[in-house]
DNA sequence: CGTCAGCATTGATTTGTGTCAATGATCTTA
DNA sequence: TAAGATCATTGACACAAATCAATGCTGACG
């Protein structure tokens, strides 16, 4: 493995208070700055280590969790079984759903980065759904994010199997920069490997494969040494490997 | 197989109006009059029959689909494969997501039942969401249930083995029922076995398994015969078999 | 600097499920 | 009522991926 440490891109060590922290994500850039100073009132800014717990399964949330910096995974539990079920990066709600619902969390959520997240009381948080249409709209739009992830992953899974999501998965990270032949993995193999739903030995038994269509993988960094043949054994989908931005409607008068 | 066929609860004939359509689920009556008048201005009221397809992965929706009566399956297409990735039971939007962000639908839509849809306009749509703050509620709050819906269906199909999920489905089938020692299966077994996440062939086999654990299905019905022998064993777990009802929180002045 | 813990790799083996194939049951339609 | 379709069952088999196990590597920390 390389010397240098693998760090996100999440250098924003700018907030230092809630509200400043809210002030950050661009789809919070339409609800009103009253709204912002109300649910700042209401919440605290932490930064929380790597490996620690935010919530547990079967929780009722009292706090919504707006994750400013860093990356968590979600997990679904069974006793000692984990499945990881999604990856929400900073900037994003910890899953809403349950804040709003007033219903348990149906999964855990892990630090993977260090991450700095705000806590806003859930009531006031919900007050301000109710109270704000703009906040409303862009929770909805959160939401409806998510919803898509969650819906590629689940493609990704069943409809692919371990080599393709593999190959994808390099590919994705490749098709990134245009200009570099090679990059380096953005998290621990493990961490792939759950993510893409397997095992850490079958991902790594997986990895050698790969050269046979034009990727290579050494340590922690991927050469591209026949992209167009690997282009040609995997082929990425939009509809299952797409970024999708979250882009929250603007509130329109009647 | 028994003779009389299997029908849903679904005999809600009622409306015969787009307008009269959107007056029916519960989780609309928050949303002001007005606003449904506006939004029936730009809808038909549909009816498919059972196997039509109510629109296709990467169709960009022009129309948002209100399920008033009937089941839709959501399905992950890939050439010929196909996965189910989510059930939807009226009253419900079907992917409110896609609608909203204006992208592509990620899932192919095929009805089970015979169904009833109101059928509104992408963009009317998407002005009654930015400009009325209840619908935006409203819509948030089936968003939100359907990803709940999707992340138990995730755990279920990852952290159960394809016994437990068969056993776990007859037993909440059962669940429902106090008083009765005996069901009708709901819907066909394929249909079943697809929502399980295994094929035709692995469920029918499991079915005989069953009756080591109290559970007997014969045809179309499923005998308790040691009902207390089937809990032992199977564990029905709120955060995975629960169901979640939609209520949309209420709208508050400020 | 050595020890220890977590990660990664590699091999041998198991196993749960899918696939393929054949048959029977049931329902539909002419 | 016969024919054809779809669904269900059953068996034999294949195979992808998990599991178990052993080893090496790397980095953290006293």
């Amino acid at each position: 493995m390389s010397a240098e440490p693998r760090t996100g891109i999440n250098s924003s060590f700018g907030a230092a208070t809630p509200r400043e922290a809210l002030a950050e994500p661009e789809w919070l850039r339409s609800v009103p700055p009253a709204t912002l100073d109300m649910l700042a009132k209401h919440a605290v800014l932490h930064r929380m280590p790597i490996g620690s717990t935010l919530f547990e399964q079967a929780e009722t949330p009292s706090f919504a969790l707006l994750l400013v910096a860093g990356r968590v995974e979600l997990l679904g539990v069974r006793s000692t079984e984990e499945t990881l079920v999604e990856i929400v990066e900073a900037p994003d709600f910890l899953l809403p759903a349950a804040v709003l619902s007033g219903q348990p969390y149906l999964l855990r959520a892990r630090v993977l980065d260090e991450v700095r997240i705000v806590m806003i009381q859930a009531e006031a948080f919900r007050d301000a759904v109710t109270s704000d249409h703009a906040l409303c709209l862009a929770v909805l739009a959160c939401q409806a994010t998510q919803f898509r992830r969650q819906t590629m992953h689940a493609k990704n899974l069943h409809l692919r199997s371990a080599e393709e999501r593999v190959g994808c998965y390099l590919l994705k990270l490749l098709e990134g920069r245009t200009t570099n032949t090679s990059v380096r993995l953005p998290i621990e193999k493990r961490l792939i490997a759950s993510q893409l739903g397997m095992t850490r030995e079958t991902f790594s038994r997986t990895l050698p494969v790969m050269i046979r269509h034009g990727l290579r993988v050494e340590g922690d960094v991927v050469h591209a040494d026949d992209i167009s043949a690997a282009r040609l054994r995997f082929h990425l989908d939009p509809l299952v490997d797409g970024n999708e931005p979250i882009i929250p409607l603007q509130v329109k008068g009647k």
